[in-house]
DNA sequence: AGAAAGATGAACGGTTTG
DNA sequence: CAAACCGTTCATCTTTCT
């Protein structure tokens, strides 16, 4: 904001006026509508928790959670009328003008965030360098460096990255605190490519590499003008296909896809990202924007094995020539469970289970089906048919003896997501924890098919860079692909997955090298360049970030991409964009 | 034996889509 | 309106540590 008196700034980049609007209304156009919660999000984090305030009060805080005073948002929408939100916004500015401070950004993490691992790693290391008093209402006291710096580890990048982009940014970050995280990290990445530059350029020339920067920063904003171009034109939400099988799946369908990726999305590397289907309104979008606006391809696991899982997959991978891996796997419930047959009622009419999720039905609820199935002596009544489907539905029962309903055992999970049998069985893991595991896993047989492409591409193998590998879906994938891993750099913070993948690792005789990090904020630059340069290049980025806040299971805290595990998804474009900036560099 | 940590069981709606 | 959904929280039981 105030970016219009910024004018003496101007003399070392050249921000152009339009830019400035653009990048203000991005956000704005798309809360003003009420409709793409994911837009405004990007600006203040901690706008779900007023998800359920009536649409004037959430404008305030749109507002608000812009910076301004919460008087002069009341007074301008007063001015203006409620549904013009850019005369509001431009009286704001005007009102800002008129004062000649910088609007006060609200603190970035609110009350519901105050324990989240971020919040308190970002304190502690700010308190390293600057004075910083424990109590949590002093939030409201952080200089705008501060906050700045809190929003930008909030998404993911480290202190010191933000640090030294922000100190080259200079007085331009004082000035406009709040109004452009985008810009920032336009920013951020093009001090990154700068500094991958460096790297390359021998370091008595400063002027070429200033050039370097320069030329990336422009890139940047033309290309963010091109998506806000994109969005005016074509404002719809992204849509689930029906039938969801993306583009193609191995029985159905013998209709040929074709597409053309964005520029800025091509390879290398590769990359693959992975998350639930049906998330909240607008986060598909988001995803997608980041993500070098390439198309999700959703595609449900029922057409590969005999549970649904619908996902989405935002990757550059080609398309043609896929195979699914053999042998396949049985595609119903009796082909995967015969023993369930004998005991499966006639008017039990499921082929398919539902979605494997991280829990499982209670032994109280199959007992008080089986005291209800009791009753009856041949077919229950429909309304007893229909609760007693309705349970098994909703907890993926399966039929075990005479009126006798029972969850899926760990094993049969591990079969139905194609993993090996034991995969995830033994090293002191308990037994909900691998339903957890398990539960947020890869379908493997799904995945594999999107990444068989790769087998032609690269005989002598790929190296790997999986985040949030969980219990390695993207490794044990290209394995049964037989395509060789080389080096697999993982990312998984659970000490259990850490030591299944391991296991795995050591159990099928890998001849590669795995290297293992507990937290992706340790992926900073510097240790990603690192990687790059022994590594010599990752060939696939892949990964599948937390859908914690995403999913529909979740009924306290489904914030959208902003919640406190899901925004994970942020450091997994961060780190992307890092690698292909760094590569990018070096070909 | 008693505390502390870990594992298990059970109950808990709402959003989105067609 | 139906149908589906990579889940969280709390009480209680169990195991491990001191």
């Amino acid at each position: 904001m105030g970016g219009n008196a910024s004018g003496e700034e101007s003399d070392n980049i050249d921000w152009d006026t339009e830019d400035e609007l653009e990048i203000q209304n991005f956000p704005l156009s798309s809360c003003s509508t009420l409709t793409n919660p994911g837009g405004e999000a990007i600006v203040c984090a901690g706008e779900a928790s007023f998800s359920a305030s009536p649409s004037h009060s959430k404008l305030i805080h749109h507002f608000v959670g812009m910076g301004f005073p919460e008087k002069l948002v009341a007074k301008a929408i007063e001015e203006n009328g409620e549904g013009n939100t850019e005369s509001i916004l431009e009286t704001l500015l005007t009102y800002s003008a008129l004062e000649n401070s910088p609007p006060q950004q609200k603190p970035v993490i609110d009350s519901d965030h105050s324990s989240s691992d971020y919040y308190e790693n970002f304190l502690d290391e700010i308190s390293d360098s600057d004075s910083w008093s424990e109590d949590e209402e002093n939030t409201e006291s952080l200089s705008d460096k501060e906050k700045t710096l809190l929003s930008l580890a909030k998404m993911g990048y480290t202190v010191e990255e933000a640090s030294i982009a922000m100190d080259r940014c200079g007085a331009y970050l004082i000035i406009c605190p709040d109004a452009s995280i985008d810009e920032i990290t336009d920013f951020l990445c093009a001090a990154q490519m700068a500094k991958a530059a460096d790297y390359l350029l021998p370091d008595d020339e400063p002027k070429p590499k200033r050039k370097f920067f320069e030329r990336e920063l422009w890139k940047r904003k033309k290309q963010r003008r091109y998506e806000k171009r994109m969005m005016s034109e074509d404002s719809e939400t992204i849509r689930l296909p029906k039938p969801m099988i993306g583009f193609g799946v191995p029985m159905e369908s013998s209709q040929t896809f074709h597409r053309t990726l964005p520029e800025a999305a091509m390879g290398p590397p590769y990359f693959y990202y992975e998350n639930v289907a049906l998330a909240p309104k607008g986060v598909w979008d988001t995803i997608k924007r980041f993500l070098y606006d390439v198309e999700p391809e959703f595609v449900d696991s029922k057409y590969f094995c005999a549970a649904a899982r619908k996902r989405g997959y935002v990757h550059n991978l080609p398309i043609d020539n896929r195979f699914p891996l053999l042998p396949l796997p049985p595609l119903t419930i009796h082909e995967a469970l015969p023993l369930t047959r004998k005991w499966w009622p006639s008017w039990d009419t499921r082929t398919k289970l539902n979605c494997l999720q991280t829990c499982i039905g209670s032994a109280k609820l199959t007992d008080r089906i089986r005291k209800a199935l009791e009753d009856w002596d041949g077919e229950p009544p429909l309304r007893v048919q229909k609760y007693v489907l309705d349970e098994c539905r909703k907890w993926n029962l399966v039929w075990v003896g005479r009126n006798k309903l029972a969850p899926l055992e760990a094993d049969e999970v591990e079969m139905l997501l194609g993993f090996p049998r034991n995969h995830t069985r033994g090293g002191g893991i308990s037994r909900t924890d691998r339903y957890k595991s398990l539960g947020n896993s890869f379908q493997i047989d799904t995945v594999a098919y999107h990444l068989s492409v790769l087998k032609d591409l690269y005989p002598g193998g790929i190296n790997l860079l999986s985040l949030f590998s969980g219990i390695g879906g993207a490794e044990v994938s290209l394995h049964r692909l037989g395509i060789p891993l080389k080096t697999v750099v993982s990312v998984e913070i659970s000490e259990v997955n850490r030591n299944i993948v391991r296991g795995w690792w050591e159990q099928t005789n890998q001849k590669g090298n795995l290297i293992d990090f507990t937290d992706v904020q340790q992926l900073d630059g510097d240790r990603i360049e690192q990687l790059i340069h022994s590594v010599g290049g990752f060939d696939l980025v892949i990964g599948g970030s937390p859908c914690n806040n995403l999913a529909g299971s979740n009924r306290h805290h489904r914030d959208g991409l902003e919640g406190k595990e899901s925004a994970l998804f942020y450091d997994y474009f961060r780190i992307l964009d890092l690698v292909k900036c760094i590569m990018g560099r070096q070909q």
